[in-house]
DNA sequence: GATGAATGAGACTTCATTCAT
DNA sequence: AATGAATGAAGTCTCATTCAT
């Protein structure tokens, strides 16, 4: 029974959405040929479509894989003590995420995912359903804070949310583009945001981040 | 060969630019065809190529087009006696922006102009061209604040006015998206950005903005 | 390597050519990938080509199968003592296959076994021999008749047969169609063209042939 | 202005299809490829597509254009004054048409539109159309002579227009077959056919058919 | 200046067949 | 014997761009 295992299976599968990854990266979704995926793959033209029935299917792929690992950062993040630090804890690890050169190709990938969902339905439901994860982790760490009082509660948790995502998807945009981003610079100013979320007796007790405040420099390839 | 006056030339090219932007919104830049603008806008597929040399010459026209238009709200910002009081003018105007119908085409194809500057050198220079105005006139106004003392002297022009811009970016981002995007809310939070980078006698006199604050219905569509 | 009995083998054999049947009427033979004989079998991939060394084998047994079984037929109106009577049985008996809905499959299989003999020479051959077949009975029947005086001497028994033969193919045609044939009409035509055949003596005896004017309806389905 | 003229644009449109017609001809509908068409029509890939939006769509246009000229057949017997003449007349034509080598090609791709017609709603329309004309036609030529006695009020014309119609199919198939079709015979069958609706006085007065009775012999190509 | 017919390279996807298990 | 994953050649159709009129 030459059946394959799950496990090949899903090696198979992922090496294939890496190599896509490589080539939307380089070149765009719309200039990758599948040709440029079976050269970067390894794998043959046909294989390519017993594990994906078409290119698109690709990309909402990779967002879903993409989302996949942003839930286990909300998580940790919801696992914090003090919801506060948790929201330090979030932009802290998201913020991580934007300097890292291993994923420099899934930032790249992902503002084309953007452009992309305002066309596909598919993408744009991946997309948009991914984006609203990270947006109730952080309502609810909000809801949380004004329950124990470290948050004002005339603040608007959904409203703070999206801005606080909005904020995040344009910084990865802007490094997506290899600008000399000084996350120094906007972690300060982010944690600034929060800090204005706060009373006025909690404000005091915000420390430095080191995703933004890194001993080194995190600086984009 | 009758020379047709550059008034006449001017409105057959914009005529062209209002035919692709329309398509580009609808169907994303790789989507449609030129047959499609041609259908659009009513001039033949020969003609197109009189006004512009390749397809990707009408992204770059468009986003041209665009930053014209903003550096004149940067210019209108630059304008005002005080800065902080610029700075809310700029986040006022640029969030106008947001919400009017009229532009909706724009912020879609503005997205779709974000991945394409990932490969497209020329559309690259023109996209991120834009963005560095906006933030050098963030940033003057922030030096100036400073200057005047409104402004703490630690703030980092550079890195808030990256901030403030990739807010700016996310918000377009999910407003393009058809979220049902609070402004008001998102307004608020921002100014409390702005708010948090002020000294603290500045900070209590932040009013409203109406952009944010409509007395009518903020909604997008 | 376990051999499986013959009578399994030919089971499953037919299971396939079976499943090949319902494929080719439903979407053609182009049009059926070997896929869809896998889902309609029952059987693997691998194990289609273990029955038929290619998808065009399947043709030619479908077609060679029909032609044994209508082998039966030329037989049996062979056995009929008086040769007129024996041309009536076959018309009557091929006229029977017309209606029945069980063989609409092979019907509709054998109309496209036409367009691709045009192209194969082994459909071909296996096409053009069936015929042939039924064109040498028919030429049998004839000769006899006029050897016993039933028949006029001047006819031409492989034109008649020929022509005989092209009415049938035709009327197979139109059934495949599902045009609404009247083969009750048909059939008191086809009477009439043997009857043409005939001495006036003969002419007379004619009888009304069931298979074309039935207790029942003749209706197709 | 180069927009091409109609006439430029008709025989462009004929250049392609006596193309796919050789080409389907000799491969068959399936086994042709575009650029077969290509190769033998002379224009380019993209021409192809500015004539027929689909290769299904020159299969039709074939049938189209050749009930066009059957139905100039048909009208040419309906201007007969005596309608049995008027039969003799049709028979005779088409029987003509089943011999010409220039017509060739068109039967073979005749045989394998009842094929395709199988599977396309669009060529089951126009093939079936088609023989719908030429039934239409026979019928009013029967009734017309059942009118005026020539024709035994009993005969049902329907019925003998189907099998009429039916006889030539299936010699169009056999002589696209290559089969060595004596049509002399087959003539002679066909006018027995026609004999035996008349009344006897009728009957008696058929004359032989040039077209299956020619001076020289009418073989196939 | 304007037109639109023509081009042809190239993209995505399918599918008959093979062969290691 | 049976399986079904893998293959890769090939096919249809699209589309940005050109150029004769």
């Amino acid at each position: 029974m030459p059946k394959i295992s799950d496990a090949q299976r899903e090696t198979r599968r992922q090496q294939i959405l890496a190599a896509a990854l490589r080539c939307f990266s380089r070149d765009g979704f719309h200039n990758t040929t599948t040709a440029d995926i079976v050269r970067e793959s390894g794998v043959s033209q046909g294989t390519l479509y017993l594990y994906f029935t078409t290119k698109e299917d690709m990309v909402v792929a990779l967002a879903d894989d993409r989302h996949q690992s942003e839930a286990f950062l909300n998580a940790l993040a919801q696992s914090e003590q003090d919801p506060v630090r948790g929201l330090l804890t979030l932009i802290e690890l998201h913020g991580r995420g934007l300097t890292e050169p291993r994923r420099l190709d899934a930032r790249r990938v992902g503002v084309q995912g953007w452009a992309e969902s305002l066309r596909s339905p598919r993408i744009h439901a991946s997309v948009v359903g991914g984006m609203a994860l990270v947006r109730e982790a952080i309502g609810q760490l909000i809801q949380r804070g004004q329950r124990t009082g470290q948050i004002r509660p005339e603040v608007d948790p959904d409203g703070v949310a999206r801005t606080l995502i909005a904020t995040f998807q344009g910084l990865v945009l802007q490094v997506a583009w290899g600008e000399p981003v000084d996350l120094h610079a906007c972690g300060r100013t982010m944690r600034d945001m929060i800090g204005a979320l706060l009373t006025d007796a909690g404000k005091l007790t915000l420390a430095a981040s080191p995703a933004f405040d890194p001993p080194a420099e995190p600086s984009l390839d």
